[in-house]
RNA sequence: CGCGGGAUGGAGCAGUUUGGUAGCUCGUCGGGCUCAUAACCCGAAGGUCGUUGGUUCAAAUCCAUCUCCCGCAA
């Protein structure tokens, strides 16, 4: 058995992780997105998986453009490419390779939200429950027959790096159980219905920006959905403030949107569209992110009440 | 040399413009009040003000240098 990874960053870590643990011998290759310039200093960084590949001593390829410079994989001659969250769309001529095909493991509960960012997504959208789907790839992102499913509620405490880690043990577990059946062809291939697809497209900057005039709940969504990166932030004295965690409450305030109406040992209040919210854990511009009971110690609460978030 | 912010007792900040041996909120420790307390009162410990050098009678504060941290942009 010839197997190729193709991933990149963290989520597809803890996979691969799985795939060495029990096929290290059949992994032939992997396939990652070239290397970046990161950080303040542009630093040149390998990408996650490559990082774990490079320990194992596996072959790895980084194609800029893996529709044309794909004949290193093909060279490869898989039987079965495994891919997660790799970040390139694959051409049909690398899918129709594998005698075994190609197969993703995407985290989301298929046909919602495919694309990039499904686990943001599910929690800014307040979705109750997500999970991982195995499937099968075609040339439409996302869009091939399911292979295997399953699901986890989503709770108050998750937040994107909870869920993600969680998601990602989850696929990971679920590819394990699922490949011997693929081996041997006695998998299921499920089309997934047209009518419910929804998309989960990568998060805009904009995006990140609190709107205060929104719910609680979809405020308390917002920020738990973006951290702890790249966090969901507010401006307060013309500078941009990053909260990452929250508490919301249906208690209400007058006063305008986005105003901070209170102040406790438990954080800062900020009166909202249906109600208010306490921000708990927040970064404020130019500092580390800090609780915000620390931040109001410091500052003082009297110098807070009164401003307004825009 | 991509742009900008920051470094002061355990935490968060003020003081830097107009040099004169450090202050606030909180935490910690001790004591008190209380049926009790995360509440309140009294007291204490804890800082060579990121580094190195310079100017000066005197530097957290002015000048130079270096280090580290953070956001943006890529």
């Amino acid at each position: 058995m010839r197997i190729v990874f193709m991933g990149t960053p963290r989520f597809a870590v803890t996979v691969l992780q799985g795939l060495i643990d029990q096929y290290q011998d059949s992994i032939v290759g992997v396939v990652s997105q070239p290397d970046k310039y990161v950080g303040r200093h542009h630093v040149l960084t390998n990408t996650p998986v490559k990082e774990l590949a490079l320990r194992y001593q596996i072959p790895v390829f980084q194609p800029q453009k893996i529709r044309e410079d794909y004949q290193d994989i093909l060279d490869l001659k898989p039987d079965l490419i495994i891919t997660c969250a790799y970040g390139q769309i694959i051409p049909k001529v690398i899918l129709d390779a594998p005698i075994l095909g190609c197969i993703n493991v995407h985290a989301s509960l298929l046909p919602k939200l495919r694309g990039g960012a499904p686990i943001h997504k599910a929690l800014i959208e307040g979705y109750s429950k997500t999970g991982v789907t195995i499937m099968y790839m075609d040339v439409k992102m996302d869009n091939g027959d399911m292979i295997a499913k399953r699901e986890i509620p989503i709770l108050d405490s998750d937040n994107l790096e909870s869920l993600e880690e969680k998601l990602s043990v989850l696929g990971t577990d679920l590819l394990l159980e699922t490949l011997p059946s693929i081996f041997d062809g006695t998998n299921p291939r499920t089309p997934q219905k047209e009518e419910e697809v929804t998309f989960a497209y990568n998060i805009q900057r904009e995006e990140e920006h609190i709107d205060f005039s929104k719910s609680s709940r979809e405020i308390f969504n917002l920020i738990r959905g973006l951290c702890p990166v790249p966090g969901a932030n507010a401006t307060l004295d013309q500078n941009e403030m990053k909260i990452y965690d929250s508490i919301p409450d249906t208690k209400t305030y007058s006063g305008q949107c986005g105003e901070i109406v209170e102040v406790t040992s438990k954080g800062i209040v900020v009166k909202t569209g249906d109600g208010s919210i306490l921000l708990t854990k927040i970064k404020p511009f130019g500092k580390k992110s800090m609780d915000a009971s620390s931040y109001v110690n410091g500052v003082g609460a009297k110098t807070l009440i009164g401003k307004v978030f825009q």
